[in-house]
RNA sequence: GCUACAGGCAGGGAU
């Protein structure tokens, strides 16, 4: 019944799946979608086991109910257990799966079974996807693989651009950040900042400034944080201060 | 935007 389902959905939304799942025990009939609620529910609440404990004895789990699983179990870092429920899907469903177990491998490091997944399914891949594959590689220092996906992509926003700025910031590849940043013709202040953030993190906290003074009469909280804690950490207090001056 | 459309998922900047 409708209002019973909605009922259980505000507690296990509520993050009460305890009491969520005392309204559907009291239902008078089973309703699938509650207890592919509750399974959500549980795992909403970070409680993986009892949630997979009623995902097992669900007789046909429907696609959602998959798709909180197996990003339950990504979070989780269980990504076996995540790939488990994804091969067991039927084939002609997996395209809602897809996604979210491969930004798990992406966001776990996992390059080969990403790349794998990635290479399997062409027909699904979005300007989203792309960009993941373009930022597992840039963040793991994958270099060379980075730019050629990046370059086989179909199309670019801007979003692309900062996340692989990021990426190479975090594998330390300044080079190749500055290069991809100089191809952009209208950055943003998000990219912006972030190869401010490459720089800093780099050892270039001078041309990290130089970025700054350009943009520093905007008004944005991260921008002058990405500034103010990057002169601190490299010892430039009196520079941090200056800021505010 | 994607989805099997009550429920789910969904790429960007410091902590």
């Amino acid at each position: 019944d409708v209002s019973w389902t909605a009922l259980a959905t505000a507690f296990a939304g509520a993050g009460d799946a305890a009491t969520a799942h005392s309204v559907i025990d009291r239902m008078p009939e089973t309703d699938p979608i509650a207890w592919s609620v509750l399974t959500q529910g549980y795992a909403a609440a970070g409680d993986v086991a009892s949630a997979m404990k009623i995902f097992t004895s669900l007789p046909a789990a429907d696609l959602p109910s998959r798709n909180v699983m197996i990003a339950a179990f990504a979070r989780n870092g269980d990504l076996p257990s995540a790939r488990k429920i994804f091969d067991e899907t039927p084939l002609d469903w997996r395209s809602g799966a897809w996604s979210t177990i491969f930004q798990a491998y992406v966001r776990s490091g996992q390059i080969a079974p990403a790349k794998e997944l990635f290479d399997s399914k062409r027909e699904l891949h979005s300007i989203v996807s792309w960009t993941a594959m373009v930022a597992a590689y840039a963040r793991w220092g994958h270099v060379q693989e980075a730019t050629t996906t990046l370059e086989k992509m179909p199309e670019w926003d801007v979003t692309v651009w900062t996340t692989v700025v990021c990426g190479l910031a975090v594998s330390g590849e300044l080079r190749e950040a500055r290069r991809l940043f100089d191809c952009v013709r209208e950055p943003d202040l998000v990219l912006w900042t972030s190869l401010i953030v490459a720089y800093a993190r780099n050892g270039g906290i001078h041309e990290a400034a130089a970025m700054f003074r350009e943009v520093r009469w905007i008004p944005d909280n991260v921008l002058w944080n990405v500034m103010l804690s990057g002169y601190s950490q490299h010892g430039y207090h009196h520079e941090a201060i200056d800021l505010f001056r």
